[in-house]
RNA sequence: GGCCCAAUGGUCUAGAGGCCUAGGACGCAGCCCUCUCAAGGCUGAAACACGGGUUCGAAUCCCGUUUGGGCCA
């Protein structure tokens, strides 16, 4: 219980007394279920997890369905896959339940009223029965006198034969609620220190509309007294919200938790990360063969750092270090390259066989390997789909590593190690160009393997030396052509590593192919352009 | 338009008055290694938004401006 002895006061010696008596720590995560999730909302998921996780306390997933035109149960499943692959549990939520549910807006409408009516009996609430176009008439005066657009507050002086009488006609009010003037409302933010709002600048905000639909900023305040949520940790967007919601918990007479607003997480663009708004969902970079522990890495380090620096870092190790102190104010683009770049990291630390089943899914749905691979007898080699070789996985696992510190992202590894897999290959331009202009050193090389039994990488760096040698050329010149013959492109894997792991008969096969191809080109060789030529 | 938040290289950041001729990382450029591509190593270009204060001393504190962003309308 050492919590808030810093206080992060900058301001001044704000004495902000023993302040928080919030009782046993609860935070939550209150996505809506409207599409798919994305790197911004995922990061406060993540720090609430880290914070509630930190303090031994209680991490809860609740959803804001009430938009039930975009709300679908299939975005909730994908929320929790999502954090699922990422290593983020929850003690609470609409899958598992909890004391304190139901855990979907949708399903909580009593409550809402509950409140409401404490609010209307308490006098904090009045019913309004202005008109759309009765408001946009204030609001249009408010623009041709150039003030700030604030409630008239008509209604709140309503006489009891007005009230009646709007009743009669069958208006049907919005709640409003009153807000106390000549206030200051002072947030204690735990990222940002001292916020205050004067409350003349707070319009009397409508908490539940004439069709009964409790508004959000009314909504989560009783969640999050119901669920008895201590700690409102959520994006910087919601700052102008908690004076409002401030009023809300004061008016009911209930315990605030503390808030703390940690910096967005901006586009690459600059541009906060809306929904549906660029490329940064979860699902996506999953998808594309980023592994979850450099995604929650990469994102730990998005408005924060340990102390000593560090930039790799565990689940584990982050947890053990997180705090909101060494929390950063200021929002963050987020670099899909740096993530790139970690990602790569992360792939070259994992054991050869942990990242061939990694690999596999990829490798499968790209066709290369049999669906069954790896599967039931785990060193079974099921016939492989139509044009590939046949391959188990120890095979699997010994190409893979080949191209481990190659690639950077998962899926890399299809394009990569494609021509390990296919019966055929086509050569890239670069590699053509390369085959025609050495058909006789690929002769020479086809005749120096043919008559090559040991296909250890060591025995044919060994024959291949003697080769150079004996044509008196350098390697390069020697090497690359046989890699363009056997492996189609100009880059691949340390070549005697490659053949090894192709084999005798592929490496054979595209040797002598090759060589007639080289043949039959020879008298059609298109003449050295200088466009080219690089 | 009103209110609010923020401000260190292109990006993520270290920095809580002297340790800063501002450190690390991504990216970028060059060199080394080398059969290619990578990886790795080394080197380099690149920042305290601006202006006023406070102080013996400011990236660090205060005020204003500017610029981003958010909420409301």
């Amino acid at each position: 219980m050492t919590q808030a002895a810093r206080s992060p006061g900058r301001g001044g010696p704000e004495t902000e007394a023993a302040g928080p008596d919030v009782g046993p720590v609860r935070v939550r995560v209150a996505p809506s279920p409207t599409g798919p999730i994305h790197v911004g909302n995922m990061h406060t998921a993540f720090f609430n997890w880290l914070f509630a996780r930190g303090r031994g306390g209680a991490f809860i997933l609740r959803f804001e369905d009430t938009d039930l035109e975009r709300s679908d149960p299939k975005f909730e499943r994908l929320i929790f896959e999502e954090m699922r692959w990422l290593g983020l549990d929850w003690d609470e939520g609409p899958d598992i339940g909890g004391p304190y549910g139901p855990y979907r807006q949708s399903e909580r409408l009593p409550l809402y009223e509950e409140y409401a009516r404490r609010l209307v009996e308490s006098g904090h609430v009045y019913p309004c029965y202005c008109t759309a176009e009765e408001l946009e008439a204030e609001r249009a005066e408010a623009q041709r006198a150039g003030v700030a657009y604030k409630y008239s507050g008509r209604c709140r002086r309503l006489g009891e034969a007005e009230r009646e009488r709007f009743e009669t006609e069958d208006r049907v009010p919005a709640l409003r609620f009153a807000v106390p003037g000549g206030r200051v409302v002072v947030i204690d933010d735990l990222i940002r220190g001292r916020i205050e709002y004067p409350t003349e600048a707070i319009s009397d905000f409508i908490i539940v509309r004439p069709s009964g639909m409790p508004l959000y900023n009314f909504a989560v305040v009783v969640d999050d007294i119901t669920m008895r949520v201590s700690h409102v940790i959520r994006g910087e967007g919601h700052i102008p919200n908690t004076p409002v919601q401030c009023l809300i918990y004061e008016a009911l007479g209930e315990r605030q938790p503390r808030f703390g607003h940690v910096g967005h997480i901006l586009l690459p663009s600059r541009e906060k990360m809306a929904k549906r708004a660029g490329n940064a969902y979860v699902g996506m970079y999953r998808e594309e063969g980023f592994l979850p522990e450099a995604l929650i890495n990469f994102m730990a380090l998005l408005g924060w750092t340990p102390a000593d620096g560090r930039e790799f870092l565990t689940l584990r190790e982050i947890l053990a270090e997180f705090s909101l102190e060494r929390v950063t104010k200021a929002p963050s683009v987020f670099d899909p390259e740096k993530l790139t770049w970690m990602n790569a990291n992360y792939i070259r630390r994992l054991d050869r066989e942990e990242l061939a089943r990694r690999c596999l899914p990829f490798l499968k749905k790209a066709g290369l390997v049999a669906e069954s691979l790896g599967e039931d007898p785990p060193d079974a080699a099921p016939d492989p789909p139509a044009g590939m070789v046949r391959s188990d996985f120890e095979r699997v696992v010994w190409i893979v590593s080949l191209e481990q510190e190659r690639i950077e992202t998962l899926k890399d590894i299809v394009a990569a190690t494609e021509f390990f897999f296919r019966r055929d290959i086509e050569p890239d331009e670069a590699a053509l160009k390369m085959l025609r202009e050495a058909g006789d050193i690929l002769d020479e090389a086809l005749q120096t393997y043919r008559n090559h039994e040991d296909w250890s990488p060591t025995s044919l760096e060994a024959a291949g030396r003697a080769l150079v040698e004996r044509l008196g050329l350098s390697g390069r010149k020697v090497f690359q052509p046989i890699r363009a013959a056997v492996t189609g492109r100009v880059a691949s894997p340390p070549l005697f590593d490659t053949m090894a792991a192709l084999g005798r008969d592929l490496c054979l096969e595209r040797m002598a192919r090759a060589v007639a191809f080289t043949a039959s080109s020879s008298s059609s060789r298109p003449p050295p352009s200088g466009a080219d030529g690089r």
